[in-house]
DNA sequence: TTTTGAATTCCCAAAACAGGAATAAGCTAC
DNA sequence: GTAGCTTATTCCTGTTTTGGGAATTCAAAA
């Protein structure tokens, strides 16, 4: 006998019952093994833990004295796995990391987990927003929303919803400025944008037909798509920002939308993780419950 | 791979080392027995605890919640065999039950116990102090001391020393009711004497040739020979007693022997302890100690 | 691109194990 | 006392488990 918890539990039991045949059956084994695992342990600690002949046994003193420590150490032990149990029994509850883009992350987002929290008390959420893409592995992502294409072959990626783009102004710097009616006419105007953060180059302005165009004089440029947004409130300057940071403002009217003939193909919405083999309750059941909210028209009408 | 404990050992190790090569090289195994056990686990726990490739394993953060908590686990088991160990290196430390008649145990025996205690400051002692024989199975004694033959074969005895037995009185009795010159003149005498406590009767006397005599009225009757020997030395009348409580009082005096024609064949004083398989260092120590103690004849020296 | 080194999978010999049958030895009831 | 019953133990054998060599895969480094 090698096993060494299985002794001490052998142990344990042994020496709460009345013999080694009833501890046999409490632990569904045979006397014999019962018998072996003791006479393991006698040999291992040079020490009688039981009196016993062929027809009683009874833990000795410096069997009760050990039965008492042992049994501390296999419940250590047994609580740590019947926690795994109860994992695979699939019980929602523990930490789940995600990050998506900031506009996201700081509205929408936040409803569906909350919502998920209220049916699953025990989850917890850590949430980093970024709106470049990270690696999800080295930074211990279980779930991710992204905008743009998920290439890596590591995640698991549904495309979820369709988010165009939308060039804006702020109505007063129209007034100001006047409404431009062509391309040319708004690589005139103040532009506001963000960095990307792999290349530390402004991002790209993408138009039909896979054209695109890196603006080089900014107005105004952050790593933030809110900050953004906010100064082109402002009327710093044009912008050409996604769906799910400008239309609650074109609604209310605060942005107008210009040139929408030359917007780019909407680009894909992915709710996407890692592909690790065994895939946690917890985090299966927050993606497909992001899957099924942001496939929801309703969180992304495409226009008014 | 089922042995729970060393799977998590593995892990514990794993989550520490760089990689799986060098976790196994610190284990002395080989990094598919690594593999093995960590999927093992991550199956039972249905979450990926290391993030891992070909090339590079970094434990995850479930991997190292589980590390810290299985840590305690097997460092508790871990820490009970280590005790094992020092057991089976043989430390002469911890309690030691012994059992003795009342007049050695009360003298010369716990002269002996304390040059064991000075020279194994980690011995304990609990001693029982029975004139009659006890089940020292079930009373769970490592080591016994007893006059008179040990018959029980789950026993190995020792036999240390040759006790004779006196018959004494105080010399004021004597000087009142004269010395007897024949056992007839004693049995007229008032008569001394103990309980054998597993027949309620008193003990006999005994005398040459195997002859016994059991006295039916006694002028005093207790169940402890150091009560019998006080009863003795206060002119109650005659006893039979054995040498280690009769011999110092002989020397000083206070007790005069009769009739030691009459003197049985001396009884055996044997050291003795149950035939246990495996002796702890602390009982053999002590057995050791006790059988050359008692069989160094300055404790009995058997006439003046 | 090639090379390198670690994780993994496959496979099989060796070790460990479990339990049936037989044995020994108390208790109990006659 | 003795027969019968029960339990611990030992021996033995078929089965399971295990560990590591060889081959494979794959990402990082060169």
């Amino acid at each position: 006998m090698l096993n060494r918890l299985e002794m001490l539990r052998i142990f344990c039991t042994a020496a709460e019952a009345r013999n080694f045949k009833e501890a046999a059956q409490q632990l569904g084994i045979s006397p014999q093994v019962v018998t072996r695992a003791i006479q393991e342990l006698e040999s291992q600690f040079g020490e009688l833990l039981f009196h016993r002949n062929t027809r009683q046994c009874r833990v000795t003193r410096e069997g009760e004295r050990l039965a008492h420590i042992a049994r501390q150490g296999v419940e250590g032990i047994d609580c740590l796995f019947r926690r795994a149990e109860a994992n695979a029994a699939q019980q929602v509850e523990g930490t789940v990391r995600l990050t998506a883009p900031e506009a996201i992350g700081q509205t929408s987002l936040v409803h569906s987990l909350a919502r998920l929290r209220q049916q699953y008390p025990g989850l917890h959420f850590e949430l980093h927003l970024e709106d470049d893409e990270t690696d999800v592995v080295d930074e211990q992502i279980d779930i991710g929303i992204r905008h743009g294409l998920i290439r890596d072959s590591r995640f698991v990626a549904r495309q979820v919803a369709e988010v165009p783009f939308f060039m804006v102004a702020a109505p007063a710097l129209l007034a100001r400025c006047g409404v431009p009616r062509t391309l040319k006419d708004l690589q005139q105007q103040p532009v506001v944008g963000t960095i990307d953060q792999r290349t530390g180059k402004p991002w790209p302005w993408f138009f039909r037909q896979e054209s695109q165009w890196i603006p080089q004089e900014l107005a105004f440029i952050s790593n933030s798509t809110q900050a953004e947004c906010a100064a082109v409130l402002a009327g710093f300057g044009f912008a050409q920002m996604p769906g799910f940071v400008a239309i609650p403002h074109l609604r209310s009217g605060d942005l107008v939308e210009v040139l929408p003939e030359l917007a780019p193909t909407p680009w894909a919405l992915s709710v996407y993780r890692p592909q690790r083999s065994p895939v946690p309750a917890r985090v299966r059941v927050v993606y497909d419950c992001l899957v099924s909210d942001f496939s929801n028209a309703a969180f992304f009408p495409l226009l008014p």
